[in-house]
Formats: structure tokens, C-alpha cells, sequence
DNA sequence: GCTTTTATGAAACGAACGTTTCAAAAATTG
DNA sequence: CAATTTTTGAAACGTTCGTTTCATAAAAGC
């Protein structure tokens, strides 16, 4: 019986994304997202509730996206430590040429929004804890492979390349040096060898 | 001749940095500052011109706070190594009873504004270039007295410390366990070694 | 092909936005 | 104390905000 929707889910998901990239969540109105998404405002409330609601459609979508480039790294890497440091590399290209210095979408999120919605806080407390998880476990069977050190436990270490990420995703905003970008990430490696 | 204003502006800068802080530059609103600065309207356009310079004001005053802590650590430091430490450790306080989750001032900024306005970049350039000659000089001077290696130069060392200072605020925005947090900067230090 | 169900388009909603206006109040100088 | 200069208070400015409304259009089931 029903009329079916015309658009694609995903493509609208992906430009409002990058509205609210650019100009953030309060920075960026409706009409921005009507222009940007070509979808009218009924259409929108319609099929996504709310303002805040597509927001948080945009930062799941962001986060299957960013999962993919994870895993393109693991796949292709040799060992876990080499799959660190191509982890960080992937996010290279999209820094560099980021010439907007729209930054990460997930730090943009957690500096804005972190402390104003309780269910965006529970998102990124559990993305968080999956990428503490996806490092503890490359450092854990690096370390049993002999690649990494065993001076401090892989859950400690986990959180240094954490927060050197984080660190990595908020320096690319003004630094698109990219000699200067591989020296953190070496430096990060070295720490692990 | 001229009436002389009533209030205390540093004490204005405070209170309108505080609210930015927690809602950040689009999700305040004037009626926001107006409350929390107890200024009326027309004294807040009249003294800081408009919504945007006041915000900017404020993070000159964020800026002039954050080096006194920064001096502070200089001058309680026995060496340039330990310099380092106490500047990352001086941040513990206000990460650890950050209840509100407001997180880091500049990181916030940069984040949501970094990209919006090209003196509020500006800002963020010269501040950075701020942290990054003080992380080198320290770093100099450590390798110059031996406590800090000489395997890279001092430059690269900064970057290196920069970015996990940067890290550190974003990670401290959720993360508030102490030991995790000493953690991350003893592997700091520990590379430095 | 009529009924049912949902999506779409355009207009409008009240509320809140940042900013301006202007008269009244207050303080300093002569 | 009068003249001058600036701050202050209250109201209002036009605009934009996120959201709702409702008539119309379109597709699916009988």
C-alpha cells in the first residue's frame, strides 16, 4: 500500500554529514540540511524525526564508514604493529586534503556535543571503548608474537595509541605537513617496539 | 566627564568563558551571556562589541590563564624532563573534577570555530606555534644536559609532545581515571629518555 | 479503479536569535 | 550645580530558528 520513499537513505545520510562537518551541530540549520540533502523539510522530519535524530543517523553512518577504513588497514597488514601504523595512515589523505579543516567528525562531535545529549555521550563512550578494544587486542598478539614490548600491559599501552589518535585527529587540523604528521606516527611506534 | 563602568572585566570574561566552555560559540546565546554575566545588553555591546568578540576576548583570557599555569610548572620544574611532566600533570585537577564533561577550552574552540573565522584561526595558529617553541626549548635544553635523548631533533620531539598534550584533553573528556591518565604521560616522558 | 497509506511540497507556526534604539541615570569636570 | 560624556535599562528590531500543518501526489492492495 505504501508510497515508497524516492531518495537514497545513505546519500542523504552522507550529505547532511558533511554539513554538520563543516559547520557543526548548532552551526548548522535545517535549511542547510533541506539545501544540502535536496530532501524537503517534510520529508526530513518525516523519515528522520528530528534535527538531533539525524545527527545521530549521520554519526552511525560515519562510524560504518570509519570501521571500513579499520578494517581495510587490518586486512592488509602484515602485524599488529604495522596494522597500528596503518591505521593512522589511512586517516592521512583525508587530513591532508582537508583543506576546509572541517577536522574528524568524531572529535568535532565530542567537543560540541559530548556534554549535551546523553545518548551522543553513550556513543562515543562506546566507540571509545572499541577502538581501546581493536588496539589492546593488536598490541596483545603483537606482544605474544614479539613485535611489541612487554614492559607495560596491552590495555595501558591501548590507551597511549588512543590518545595519540586522538591527539593525531586534532594536530591534522592546522598541521598538513605530512613529514611532520608520519614523525608522530613513528614516534608513536617506536614506543611500542 | 565619562560615567565610569560598573563592573569587573576580567570577572565579566570569566563568567561569559565558562558558558561558552559548556555549550560552546553557536549553542550559547546572548541571552545566555547576559545571564550569566549579570551585564545588561547594551553593556555587553557597548564593552565587547558583539557576540563574536566578546568570544574571542575570552580566549585571549583563557590564553593568558593557561600560560600562568604553564609558568607555574617552569618554575616549580628541577629540569626541563620534569618541566614537561608538570605541565601535563597540572591539567589532572581540571580534567579529573570536569564533572560537566566541558573539556579543553581550545580544543573546543578549534574544533567548533577552527574553520569558521579566519582571526579565531588566527588564534589558534599562534597559540599553537605558542606550545610547540615552548615543548622545543624545553626539549633542547633537556638534550643538552642529557636527560633527554638525542635520537631526533628537538623539533620533532615537540611535535611529538604537542600531540599528545592535544590527545590528552580530548581523551580526559570521558576518561577520568587518574592512573590511566599518569599513564599516558609517563609513556610520554618515557620516550623522551 | 477505487481505497488506503505514505511521501511530498509549500506555507506557516510561535519562539528565539543577534543586534539596535533611545530615553533615563549616573559620574566626572569646569 | 550645570554641562558633558558614557553607561545602563527596557523595549523593539527584522531575521532566522526548528517544527508543524495540511492539502496534494503517488504508489500498493483489493
Amino acid at each position: 500500500m505504501p508510497r515508497i520513499e524516492e531518495f537514497d537513505r545513505e546519500s542523504v545520510l552522507k550529505n547532511a554529514m558533511n554539513v554538520f562537518w563543516e559547520k557543526g551541530y548548532n552551526g548548522t540549520s535545517m535549511q542547510d540540511l533541506v539545501d544540502a540533502t535536496g530532501l524537503n523539510r517534510s520529508s526530513l522530519y518525516n523519515s528522520f524525526g528530528s534535527k538531533l535524530e539525524l545527527y545521530q543517523d549521520t554519526l552511525k553512518h560515519y562510524q560504518k564508514e570509519t570501521g571500513g577504513m579499520f578494517q581495510k588497514a587490518l586486512v592488509k597488514a602484515k602485524n599488529p604493529l604495522e596494522a597500528i601504523r596503518l591505521i593512522f595512515e589511512s586517516f592521512l589523505p583525508e587530513i591532508i586534503s582537508d583543506e576546509k579543516s572541517k577536522g574528524c567528525y568524531s572529535m568535532n562531535c565530542k567537543a560540541e556535543m559530548g556534554n549535551q545529549d546523553k545518548n551522543i555521550r553513550q556513543w562515543l563512550l562506546n566507540t571509545q571503548e572499541q577502538s581501546l578494544q581493536l588496539f589492546q587486542n593488536l598490541i596483545k598478539s603483537g606482544q605474544e608474537q614479539g613485535i611489541i614490548n612487554k614492559r607495560l600491559d596491552c590495555r595501558t599501552y591501548a590507551y597511549y595509541v588512543f590518545n595519540t589518535f586522538q591527539g593525531f585527529r586534532m594536530t591534522g587540523i592546522l598541521v598538513k605537513d605530512r613529514t611532520v604528521l608520519k614523525g608522530i606516527i613513528e614516534q608513536t611506534i617506536d614506543l611500542l617496539k
